[in-house]
DNA sequence: AGCACGCCGACT
DNA sequence: GTCGGCGTGCTC
């Protein structure tokens, strides 16, 4: 008797077990889409074994219903990824399957896209017919002679120029006659496939080539910006292709511009597929069943691209590795680079992690060996680095100075624009100001469903909750008090943008942050307006700091670096030191020398000193040293256990009763713990739920072990109370 | 996720 | 007396 293991694809850890079903006669693959009758109603699944036995009583063993795809859409790899990422990270293997598939194959909202051609294949008897038609009949008149002129045209096309209701008179007439044809929806159509020559690769480019290509590892290529390392990726992917395998690369969302998409289809043609959001529903779909088809060898994509349904991996790289974006903090959540190390593990293929800035746990697993380091320290065209001025913003103050520019910034930004050039200004926080305070009683505005400040957003003249989203209207006068003067707290982008033009009346300036790029093809925009110079200065958050070429840049300024620095996390010096040597990587690109101003009110930081000398070895040892020190990762492991709920005092029940088991762990595994502790989340509600936390640290070496009993903690706690979340070394705790 | 079973309040 | 509230539990 055959059995077939069914996961049935309902998101819900309830549900999220196998459950056993008699096969029917015809067969079905492991790995295919299937129908099974569920309780009372049918439901969608995921074949992922079939055997000869099960555990449950036999007599009351259900049939598979049918196959829903014409061939199994999960290979064995992503199986067993799918199966890892269980293990490692908690997910429901329903989350994980749904990871390997495009939303629109299980919505079943997009088909495969067929074009219908209509052509008159009896000219005659279709100039007859012409000749009977009124002469107000215009529509009909109008779409023959189109025909006749163009020789055929697609039904789409008809129906837009002229009356739909006469097209399918005429169809029906037999006039005209169709036929049917698929057609693939293919992103960036307009880009010549066209496959250009060569670039000629430098000595140390060709030796990472060879490295990278000539045996089975997880490699750390550290490249300074300007270094090359893209063109390095793009011949490996021509060596793996010409070997007759497959590639992967990852890039951070935000960098996946056009031209970068550009560079990749004139290379590789149509053998290169991309995957990332901003792909309509039907093009994601036909790219992704252009890999599955095997017509597509190269995926180019966003962290996602990981679970491209691609055979015989041959490399898999991934660009600036150090993203925050490979970290996937919602459901179902992971880390990209652990998914692709099992990914080129079962695929027996080289893992390749670039960045100008590795994060300290990459760098780390490269100073112990677990990763090869190769490294490119020169640029290509020979530049130096731009200078990087650090700016003492106490000294403006003692002088005078209480603006947000200092003085220096802002003669260099007058100089800039005035010589016809283009600056960035960076600012790690959106609104116009961080909050707005009564000066006479303090009272600050707070959201009402999230313990946090609202933020001023002047340009919508609302106060905004950055946490739930709720607006607030901007009160002139305090509503606790009465009194109208009040206060604003730290700038953020509009705000600079407001001050920038008071500086230069006539300057052009866009901001780019989310407030600004809500729209789908909003931050092409504006980036292509900075590019072609429509607008002199770019004003905006973290995303101007990534990838983006502009050869014009020759002035970058920093206008709280401190913003960064002093966020309550063990990663703040290194994100930062990350973040001033990305923005710094944006000014003087091409022939045209750059120069960097870093505002702060801690000139001698560390961080600024080492950033500003561009020396990320030196910063490493520094940093590493504290880590150690203090016990942070990569020397531990964080876990954070949060625990949700809308009722305060179920909240801290649950949080309680895990908080105890947690303890019986402690003992258990004497020694493993550096640290544990329960408290209320840093943001105690985010809307209209409560927040509280389990935090521990926990030495690597059994920390797998003491992670998977935390999970079956979890698992078993009572599914009716709090929310528990599980967080491996959590980026922002919130 | 759905759907049924089951045990307590306001109504023809 | 019943209709229906949604807490609890199960689905191969």
């Amino acid at each position: 008797m055959q059995i077939g293991k069914v996961i049935i694809d309902i998101a819900s850890s309830l549900v999220d077990k196998i459950f056993d079903y008699l096969l029917p006669e015809n067969e079905i693959q492991v790995g295919s889409r299937v129908l099974v009758p569920f309780g009372k109603t049918i439901k969608e699944g995921y074949l992922v074994e079939i055997c000869q036995n099960s555990d449950y009583d036999p007599t009351k063993l259900k049939k598979i219903i049918s196959k829903i795809d014409k061939v199994p859409v999960i290979n064995s790899d992503q199986l067993e990824l799918a199966k890892f990422m269980k293990r490692k990270f908690h997910t429901g293997m329903c989350d994980a399957l749904r990871l390997f598939l495009p939303s629109e194959l299980r919505n079943g909202k997009v088909k495969e896209l067929i074009k219908i051609n209509c052509f008159i294949d009896d000219e005659l008897k279709a100039k007859e017919y012409l000749s009977k038609q009124r002469k107000n009949a215009t529509s009909i008149i109008g779409a023959i002679n189109y025909i006749l002129e163009n020789g055929s045209a697609s039904q789409t096309i008809l129906n837009k120029k002229f009356n739909p209701s006469s097209i399918k008179k005429l169809i029906d007439d037999n006039i005209i006659k169709t036929s049917e044809e698929i057609v693939r929806r293919t992103p960036y159509k307009s880009v010549s496939t066209e496959i250009k020559d060569d670039i000629v690769l430098t000595k140390t480019q060709q030796e990472v080539v060879d490295r990278i290509t000539s045996e089975n590892n997880i490699y750390l290529l550290h490249g300074v910006t300007g270094s090359g390392k893209t063109e390095v990726y793009m011949h490996c992917m021509q060596k793996i292709l010409a070997s007759g395998k497959t590639g992967i690369m990852l890039v951070p969302e935000i960098s996946l511009t056009p031209q970068v998409l550009m560079n990749f289809r004139s290379r590789f043609g149509d053998k290169v597929a991309i995957l990332h959001s901003g792909l309509s529903a039907g093009e994601r779909f036909d790219e992704w069943e252009r890999i599955l088809f095997g017509e597509a060898k190269i995926v180019i994509g966003a962290r996602s691209a990981i679970f491209a349904p691609l055979k015989n991996i041959g490399l898999i790289v991934i660009d600036e590795e150090h993203d925050s974006s490979y970290n996937s903090d919602s459901n179902p959540r992971y880390s990209t680079i652990e998914v692709a190390k099992e990914r080129a593990r079962l695929s027996n293929c080289s893992l390749v992690l670039g960045s100008a800035t590795p994060s300290l746990i990459s760098y780390h697993s490269a100073m112990t060996h677990e990763y090869q380091l190769l490294e490119m320290k020169e640029r290509i065209n020979k530049k130096e680095l731009p200078p990087l001025k650090i700016i003492d913003m106490g000294n403006e103050i003692r002088n005078g100075n209480n603006g947000i520019f200092s003085t220096a910034l802002k003669e260099a930004l007058t100089k800039t624009i005035n010589e016809g050039n283009q600056a960035m200004l960076f600012i790690n926080r959106r609104g116009f100001a961080s909050f707005l305070m009564c000066k006479k009683c303090g009272f600050v505005a707070k959201c009402a469903d999230c313990d946090v400040s609202l933020v001023l957003h002047k340009h919508e003249n609302a106060l905004k909750c950055h946490y739930c989203g709720n607006r607030y209207k901007v009160f002139t006068e305090c509503p606790q008090c009465g009194n109208k003067d009040l206060s604003t707290g730290a700038v953020g982008t509009e705000r600079v943008v407001h001050e920038l033009k008071t500086l230069i009346p006539n300057v052009t300036v866009s901001r780019m942050d989310n407030d600004t790029t809500k729209t789908k093809d909003s931050h092409l925009k504006i980036l292509s307006d900075f590019r072609s110079g429509k607008t002199q200065v770019l004003v905006g958050t973290q995303m101007i700091a990534k990838g983006h070429d502009f050869p014009s840049v020759t002035l970058v300024g920093i206008i709280d670096a401190d913003v960064s620095l002093y966020q309550s996390s063990y990663t703040a010096s290194e994100q930062t030191f990350e973040l001033i040597t990305q923005v710094a990587g944006r000014a003087g690109r091409a022939d045209k020398a750059g120069e960097i101003y870093l505002q702060t009110y801690v000139p001698r930081h560390y961080t600024y000193k080492l950033a500003s000398y561009y020396d990320y070895p030196a910063f490493y040892k520094k940093e590493i040293n504290l880590r150690q020190v203090t016990m942070y990762p990569p020397f531990t492991k964080i876990i954070r256990i949060l625990f949700t709920h809308s009722d305060e005092n179920i909240a801290k029940e649950t949080t309680k009763v895990y908080y105890d088991e947690v303890k019986k762990l402690q003992q258990q595994y004497n020694g493993e713990f550096v640290y544990l502790g329960v408290m209320k989340s840093p943001i105690g509600r985010i809307q209209n739920k409560f927040r509280l936390q389990v935090l521990m640290r926990i030495k690597p070496e059994r920390a797998d072990e003491i992670t998977n009993e935390l999970f079956n903690i979890a698992d078993n706690m009572d599914k009716n109370k709090a929310t528990i979340f599980v967080e491996i070394n959590p980026q922002n705790l919130s």
